[in-house]
RNA sequence: UCCUCCUUAGUUCAGUUGGUAGAACGGCGGACUGUUAAUCCGUAUGUCGCUGGUCCGAGUCCAGUAGGAGGAGCCA
C-alpha cells in the first residue's frame, strides 16, 4: 500500500491501474449516489486536478463519509481503477477512508466550493492556498522560480544571497524600512539632541534592502556571472496592482557583458522560463485559460516565438511623435516613457517584446554607463505586449572618473560608496545586469491582475496581518 | 500621497421617488442520479462597515471615519 500524490497518478502517470495505493489530502467536494456510493474529489496540492475516490456505502464509517464537506482532510486507501465515468481517467476505489479533520461549521467555512473574488480571498490569506485559483497560481510561481534558477545555473551564473539588512542609507531606490533594536519609547540621544545610532544594534542606521544590485556587482567582479534572487523591501505608500512593500526580485549581473549582451540574456531568460511553465504546468494554465485569462497560453507561445525588437530611446521618441496617436502625456525627448507609451511601442508599433535602449542620463540612476554622446546612458528596458516594462537593466559605469562625475552631478557623497568605488579602482571591468520583478513576472504569466494574488502573504500599506 | 468608485445573508450581488430586506449559489432536510460547479423539492438565514446628522420615518439623503478596489505618481 504505497502513498502516492495526485500528481503521481494524474500528471506523471506513475501508478498503473490495479495498484493498491493511499492518497492523503483534502476534499474539494462530495457527490452522493444512491446507487450505493459517494464520490470524493481529493486534492493534495501536487497538481491541479483532484483524484476521484469512489466510496461504497459498505464502509463501516460511511455515515461519517456522508458528512464530509469542502475542506475536510482525509486519508483514502484503495485500488486505482480505470474510471467508469466521464471526466477522469482513474478512480480510486476506496476500501478505507480515514477522516482526519472535519470543517468546524461548513456554513461559515470561508472557502466554499464556489467561486470567490481575489479580493475576498486576500482577507483569508491563510485559507486561500486551498482554492483552485491560488493553487494554480502558486504552482506556476514555484515553477517560474525554479526555472529562473535552472536557467542561470545552466549559463554558469552563481546564485549570491545578497544581504537583506543594509547600512547604506543611499541605495537610492525609494523609501526604506528602518531596522532597529532601539526602544522607540525611550530613544537614546546625542549631546545635540539627535538619535544616537551608535547605541543601536549595528552601531549606525540600518534598513531593509531595496536592491541587491550594488552588492552583487562585487561578486560579479570575482565570479564573472552572478545573480541574486530574493526578497526586497520598499516602504513606499503606493497602492496599485503592481506594488508590494515586500517583493521578490531577480538581479543577474555579469562581468564582460555589454548592454547588447545584457538584452540578449534577458531575452533568453524570459523565453526559457515561459517555456518551462508551458511544459510543466499545463494543468494549471488550462484552468487559467478557462477562468482567468483566455489568452494566457497564447501570450506565452507568441512571446517565445517572437524576436525581440530593439530601438534606441531617441528613435522611440520619434516613433511616438510621428504615430499620430493621442497620448495623455505629450512626448518629448528627455522625459521618461509613460506606461501608455510603453504599451503603444510593444502592442501597436512592434507587436512584439521590444528592448528600448540608451535613455537620457537625467532620468536614470548614477551607476549607469555614460554613452559617448554625453547625453544618454547605456540603460535598457524590456517592454512586453500586455504589461509594459517587465525588465529594467543597464551596463554599469566601470570608469571611476565618470562614476565620480555622475555622483557629483546627483549630489551623492562618494564616501558613502567607498566599497562600490573600490570595484573601479581594482581590476575594473565592463559589466551589466538587470532587475526582474518576480511578482510582475507571475502576473504576466498567470493573467491574474494584481501582484497581491501571486505572492503567498502580500505586504502592502496597512496590511501585514498574516 | 492624489482622483474616482465600492462596503447589504457564509459567498456573489439586487434593492426604484426615503416607508422596517430579496435572489442565486453555498449550508441544512428530503428526492433522484457513475456523479464531477450534478439536478429537483423544501428550509434557515442579516448590528445593511462604523459614528453622527436631516426627517414622522434612512440600506437609500448629508457629514465624518475605517477598510477595500481601480486609476495616477513612484517604481520592480
Amino acid at each position: 500500500m504505497s502513498i502516492v500524490s495526485t500528481a503521481d497518478i494524474l500528471v506523471k502517470d506513475k501508478v498503473p491501474a490495479g495498484s493498491r495505493i493511499t492518497v492523503r489530502g483534502w476534499i474539494r467536494n462530495r457527490r452522493d449516489s444512491k446507487a450505493g456510493f459517494s464520490f470524493l474529489s481529493v486534492y493534495d496540492g501536487s497538481c491541479f486536478n483532484p483524484v476521484q475516490a469512489v466510496v461504497p456505502n459498505t464502509l463501516e464509517n460511511y455515515d461519517e463519509v456522508l458528512k464530509l464537506t469542502t475542506g475536510c482532510s482525509v486519508i483514502v486507501e484503495g485500488t486505482l481503477v480505470l474510471s467508469e465515468g466521464k471526466g477522469q481517467k482513474y478512480d480510486l476505489k476506496a476500501d478505507k477512508v480515514t477522516i482526519c479533520g472535519m470543517i468546524e461549521d461548513p456554513d461559515t467555512y470561508p472557502m466554499s466550493a464556489k467561486r470567490h473574488s481575489p479580493e475576498y480571498l486576500r482577507e483569508y490569506a491563510h485559507l486561500r492556498p486551498r482554492t483552485n485559483l491560488i493553487g494554480a497560481v502558486m504552482r506556476i510561481r514555484n515553477c517560474l522560480a525554479m526555472a529562473i534558477h535552472r536557467f542561470f545555473q545552466s549559463e554558469e551564473f552563481m546564485w549570491v544571497s545578497t544581504p537583506l539588512i543594509t547600512t547604506s542609507d543611499c541605495e537610492g531606490a525609494g523609501e526604506m524600512f528602518r531596522v532597529t533594536t532601539l526602544d522607540l519609547e525611550n530613544v537614546p540621544k546625542t549631546a545635540d539632541g539627535k538619535v544616537d545610532y551608535t547605541k543601536d544594534f549595528f552601531g549606525k542606521e540600518a534598513f531593509m534592502t531595496v536592491s541587491g544590485q550594488l552588492n552583487v556587482e562585487t561578486y560579479a567582479s570575482a565570479f564573472s556571472k552572478c545573480y541574486t534572487f530574493g526578497p526586497t523591501f520598499r516602504a513606499e505608500n503606493s497602492n496599485t496592482t503592481r506594488h508590494l512593500a515586500e517583493f521578490w526580485m531577480c538581479e543577474p549581473e555579469a562581468a564582460f557583458f555589454d548592454l547588447d549582451d545584457d538584452a540578449a540574456l534577458a531575452e533568453r531568460m524570459l523565453k526559457y522560463v515561459f517555456r518551462a511553465v508551458l511544459e510543466e504546468r499545463h494543468d494549471d494554465l488550462e484552468f487559467i485559460v478557462q477562468r482567468v485569462d483566455k489568452d494566457a497560453i497564447g501570450r506565452l507561445e507568441r512571446f517565445i516565438a517572437s524576436d525581440f525588437a530593439q530601438i534606441d530611446y531617441t528613435d522611440a521618441i520619434d516613433v511616438l511623435k510621428k504615430s499620430g496617436h493621442k497620448f495623455n502625456f505629450d512626448v518629448e525627448w528627455g522625459m521618461d516613457l509613460q506606461s501608455e507609451h510603453e504599451r503603444f511601442l510593444a502592442e501597436e508599433h512592434f507587436h512584439s517584446p521590444v528592448v528600448v535602449k540608451n535613455y537620457p542620463k537625467d532620468i536614470k540612476a548614477f551607476y549607469m554607463r555614460m554613452n559617448d554622446d554625453g547625453k544618454t546612458v547605456a540603460a535598457m528596458d524590456v517592454l512586453a505586449p500586455g504589461i509594459g516594462e517587465i525588465i529594467g537593466g543597464s551596463q554599469r559605469e566601470e570608469r571611476l572618473d565618470m562614476l565620480d562625475k555622475r555622483m557629483a552631478e546627483m549630489k551623492l557623497d562618494p564616501k558613502n560608496y567607498w566599497w562600490y568605488r573600490d570595484l573601479r579602482r581594482y581590476g575594473s571591468v565592463v559589466h551589466s545586469g538587470f532587475g526582474l520583478g518576480f511578482e510582475r513576472l507571475c502576473v504576466y504569466v498567470t493573467g491574474v491582475g494584481n501582484v497581491r494574488d501571486v505572492i503567498p502573504f502580500p505586504r502592502t500599506p496597512k496590511n501585514a496581518m498574516f
